[in-house]
DNA sequence: TGCGAATATTAGATATAACGTATATTAGGT
DNA sequence: ACCTAATATACGTTATATCTAATATTCGCA
């Protein structure tokens, strides 16, 4: 077997996350994580969430099909998303639980 | 006091994660965090570590100083940096958990 | 087969990011 | 005052991201 250099190591590591972590870096694409947290989505429903054309929001999902964040259902011309990616749900639901432990100024008695 | 709209609500939420994690999508940045997350470091340990040239530490330091995620203390001509930010300290341990969850081809009995 | 609805893809414009090279700043020592 | 070490900044280049407008695909239906 083959001997990893530790930061090489560290350095595969930071990659994969820095990934992750584009996928995550966009105030679009984290709204569209959002609802889908809670289940499949239509694409249709994320562009009326989101404000945006229907053509950014298939691309972000392009994007995020890439990544390997999101995965696909097709059901006759619609087209489900979901989230595909356990790392994905777990950065995110951190995220949740971060923004959440946030004072809002006024929290701290 | 002001009736905030559940989307605008959501958006600025987003908006400000986005910020954080555009922060940290990016691997040397994440490895200088790593290091940054065992305690204070100067600059010349982050370029060693990282390899990069001094002035691209210099700028990514200057990024995160700039989103507010790191924080500097000065002794004589050298300058050491910390990590400054509660929610980018949580996210990235999160990280570090999320990334130690993972399964590297045959963890799972 | 021809049409409309839902979505994807392509092309092009603009913005932002990341790096290297060169230069500026600042503190300590001689 | 001068020199060096440690760090920051400016500038130019190349790569990547994101959006709009236009076009293509795909499915179900008359």
């Amino acid at each position: 077997m083959k001997h990893t250099d530790p930061i090489d190591d560290l350095r595969a590591n930071a990659d994969r996350m820095a990934a992750i972590l584009r996928l995550l870096a966009n105030r679009e694409r984290l709204i569209m994580l959002c609802r889908l947290s809670a289940g499949e989505a239509s694409v249709n429903e994320l562009v009326e969430l989101t404000g945006l054309a229907q053509s950014a929001v298939s691309q972000h999902l392009g994007v995020l099909r890439d990544g390997g964040a999101v995965a696909v259902r097709a059901d006759a011309q619609t087209r489900y998303y979901r989230i595909a990616d356990d790392m994905v749900r777990s950065i995110f639901d951190a995220l949740c639980e971060a923004c959440g432990e946030q004072s809002p100024a006024g929290t701290t008695p």
